[in-house]
DNA sequence: GATGGGCAAGTTTTT
DNA sequence: CTTGCCCATC
């Protein structure tokens, strides 16, 4: 048999894999010893093998920036699978992110092959939690059923509770007490272990009692927020031992992808879980990260968890994957020396045998408008030298750094995406269509109830929900129960008694037709017959299409879901759509979101003090903000497979202020020799722009002054420069490929509708361009492509 | 109960 | 310069 994921072994229920002779795994692990090294290994090099390979008590692989740490990983699990060590459902496969687990479970499918049993204790961190969870939910005061709570259903259940206890929720906002509780969970305490200090900053020394309500609440609610699925988690565990050993038996290995990112709680499971049993002695732990990759200490990541593993698990094996396949010469050799700045590291030296390549580029730039103006210029080049967009990515330090590239890139005609934005689930439309559903699938899901009960507007208020609310509360019933009761009698008002009266009946109708039509099809009908599509189809803001668009989007996402319960499930834990558009296209993302990503091309714009590193990360975690901070600059270059290019501006706009900067400390880090001074050539106006390599004198210059303001917008718009408004993006003559040579498709005065700028009327027509007078955005102009007749 | 104007605040983000 | 939230008004 030439296949090593074949076993055998039908003891296991749910295991579906065709019947083969039977075999004991003594058999199959004397098979694979014949065999001789199995071919999965040939690929990988020495110390990926090592890491392979070392089964037998705690390993931490450390794994440096592009050394093939996801295929240790899965490799890892295919080789304890095919040497008979243990079977999928043995194997507890920890991730951060579901697209990490997604990824893992693929390649290890891919691995095994056809018909192999899959890996169900592969997921991330939260949704093995739920799994376990579910189980045994009784004994953490939850019933199986329980709903998961996101961070808006948080809000307004902390802000019901702030108004229940009298608290002005204007000094003691829900979102800062929510990231406050937050914290503590994320370091595994419960109300009464939160330090007494901690707990009473908040609202007066009420924090504490507060944290204990909102679990009081959760638990009536039936109902876990994210932080919960962790911590309820771990208080099983430690209060139910037998339980806990039941799940240490059953896990005989153990692997955490990107460890370096572990919180509190998240070290306790696993050290809970890891522990070592009669069954099995050793901690067959296996954690693979990068401690100079870890970037979410902000939200709870403790880079001690990776730095004392060893001192955690004694005895650890330590490998380290140096051996980097992903950039050049030069970019590594950047960012290596780059990252040598921080104290406190584990230490690895990347190196390749690849090419030197082109050096990393450092350009200076005189504002934001010229930085996005000459990297679209550059990437216009690329593409004419035949690079795919898809391999180009420019990476900012913070959201509002997007926008300016979009706009030029708009005009451009340069086609981009942005990666990150608000989620999928997280929009509005997809809330309130998901809270219809839930009020079908659990009518006792009173914050669903809450949230639809007056969306479409249908004239209840809060009023209205307080009486529903009261009811609920002297009844123990839920919210939709007491609405019932209250259709029925004389306590409501005629006109609203009415619109619920009608509201049930509709939830009726729709509960009666879950079994009797496909799920996907019910929710297309729930949104239409309660007017929530049309509401959208009513409203002529700019992104309402888009919000019709995303509903479609979800609809059509229910249909890979056997039923309503299997598709609120992984809603609530996942959703992120892959936006199923295949259009070649530039990414524009935050460097946090490009960890774990690769492009040929990395732009790094924003390489300037108070930006990047952050003044704010500087401010509140001081020494191991800035290493944290440029951790995250090693990040970013290390993201470039073949080119990488800094950016920095001398001015910069902040809260609509020009306030003049100075360049990132991070430049001047960079090793000289391995790094190229780049001549923004398109910004060299008059001599105004200043390259530090040049002229060191940036500071005190007082470019913020009107008249420095003037010539700069007159630089940028010679024509215009008198015009008050915000001037119009500069076209570079004879750049923008021309389309439909015979004159435009629209026509001065057309009403025109854009994706981005929502609803306008064209005010001059020049080829191809359009300049348009948008009813919010103002003029701007776009390229005809751009937008569609309305 | 809806709607619009005024005011404060404004890294990074997964689940 | 934005955006989001709260409050006062119709």
């Amino acid at each position: 048999m030439s296949d090593p994921f074949s076993w055998d072994d039908s003891g296991e229920p749910d295991f579906s894999s065709p019947p083969v002779p039977r075999e004991g795994g003594i058999a199959a692990r004397a098979r694979a010893a014949a065999a001789g090294a199995p071919r999965y290994l040939d690929a990988l090099n020495p110390e990926q093998r090592e890491a392979v390979e070392t089964l037998d008590g705690p390993v931490l692989v450390l794994a440096g920036a592009g050394t093939g740490k996801t295929r240790v990983l899965t490799t890892r699990i295919a080789h304890i699978v095919a040497t008979g060590r243990a079977r999928p459902h043995q194997i507890l496969a920890v991730t951060f992110t579901n697209k990490a687990a997604r990824e893992m479970k693929e390649r290890v499918g891919v691995m095994a092959g056809p018909g192999a049993e899959g890996t169900p204790w592969l997921g991330t961190f939260h949704a093995i939690s739920t799994k376990i969870l579910r189980r045994h939910a009784e004994l953490v005061g939850l019933k199986s059923g329980f709903t998961i709570l996101d961070t808006d259903d948080q809000i307004r259940l902390i802000k019901q509770i702030l108004q229940a206890e009298n608290i002005d929720d204007k000094r003691w906002p829900a979102r800062q007490f929510a990231i406050l509780m937050d914290g503590w969970k994320n370091r595994g305490l419960e109300p009464e272990r939160v330090p007494a200090g901690e707990a009473e900053a908040f609202a007066n020394g009420k924090g504490r009692k507060l944290y204990g309500f909102y679990q009081e609440r959760l638990k009536i609610l039936n109902a876990a927020d994210f932080g919960d699925l962790l911590l309820e988690c771990v208080r099983l565990f430690r209060e139910n031992p037998d339980i806990l050993a039941d799940y240490q038996k059953r896990f005989r290995y153990i692997l955490v992808d990107e460890y370096q990112d572990t919180n509190v709680v998240q070290y306790l499971w696993l050290r809970l879980l890891a522990q070592s049993t009669p069954e099995s002695p050793q901690h067959n732990i296996c954690c693979v990260g990068d401690d100079d990759q870890s970037v979410y200490g902000w939200r709870g990541a403790e880079v001690e968890n990776i730095l004392r593993f060893d001192k955690d698990f004694p005895g650890a094996k330590v490998i380290r994957l140096e051996r980097n396949y992903r950039s050049t010469g030069h970019i590594l050799a950047a960012a290596s020396h780059l990252i040598t700045h921080n104290d406190g590291r584990l230490g690895k030296t990347l190196f390749t045998d690849g090419e030197d390549g082109e050096k990393p580029g450092v350009c200076s730039v005189w504002d934001s408008e010229e930085e996005a103006r000459v990297i679209g210029e550059d990437i216009e080049q690329l593409q004419r030298q035949g690079k795919s967009l898809d391999e180009i990515a420019i990476l900012v330090r913070a959201s509002f750094q997007m926008r300016e590239f979009e706009e030029r890139f708009i005009t451009l005609g340069l086609p981009y995406r942005v990666i990150g934005g608000p989620r999928f689930y997280e929009r509005m439309e997809i809330r309130d269509a998901m809270a219809y559903l839930r009020c079908v699938a659990q009518p006792a899901d009173d914050l669903a109830f809450e949230r639809i009960f007056n969306t479409p507007k249908r004239g209840l208020g809060d009023a209205t929900l307080k009486i529903l609310h009261d009811n609920a509360r002297l009844a123990r019933i839920p919210l939709m129960q007491s609405a019932r009761m209250l259709s029925e009698t004389e306590d409501l008002k005629p006109q609203q008694r009415q619109t619920i009266r009608a509201l049930i009946a509709d939830f009726d109708r729709w509960s009666a037709q879950l079994g009797s039509m496909p799920h996907h099809e019910l929710a297309e009908v729930i949104l239409e017959e309660s007017g929530y599509t049309d509401m959208w189809q009513k409203d002529r803001s700019a992104d309402a299409a888009g919000r019709l668009e995303n509903l479609k989007e979800l609809i059509r996402s229910m249909e890979e879901f056997p039923d309503l319960a299997a598709f609120l499930e992984h809603i609530s834990l996942v959703m992120d759509t892959e936006s199923g558009d295949s259009d070649e296209k530039v990414s524009i993302m935050t460097l946090h979101g490009a960890k774990g990503l690769e492009f040929e091309t990395v732009y790094l714009p924003g390489w300037e003090e108070g930006l990047f590193p952050h003044q704010r990360s500087l401010d509140e975690q001081g020494r191991a903000g800035l290493e944290e901070e440029r951790r995250l600059a090693y990040v970013g270059i290390t993201r470039a497979k073949e080119r990488a290019r800094i950016y920095f501006a001398t001015n910069r706009r902040i809260r609509g202020l020009w306030q003049t900067t100075i360049p990132s400390r991070f430049v001047d880090e960079l090793p000289a020799d391995h790094v190229e001074v780049i001549e923004s050539n398109s910004g060299n106006y008059g001599g105004y722009t200043v390259s530090r390599f040049n002229s060191t004198d940036t500071f005190g210059s007082s470019y913020t002054t009107p008249g420095w303001k003037r010539a700069q917008s007159y630089r940028d718009n010679p024509s215009s420069a008198a015009s008050g408004a915000r001037a119009a993006p500069k076209v570079i003559e004879g750049e923008l490929v021309a389309k439909s040579s015979g004159g435009s498709n629209f026509q001065k005065g057309s009403r025109v509708f854009h994706i981005k700028f929502g609803m306008g009327n064209v005010a001059a027509v020049d080829g191809n361009k359009l300049t348009v007078d948008f009813d919010k955005a103002g003029r701007k102009m776009v390229l005809e492509s751009f937008v569609e007749t309305k």
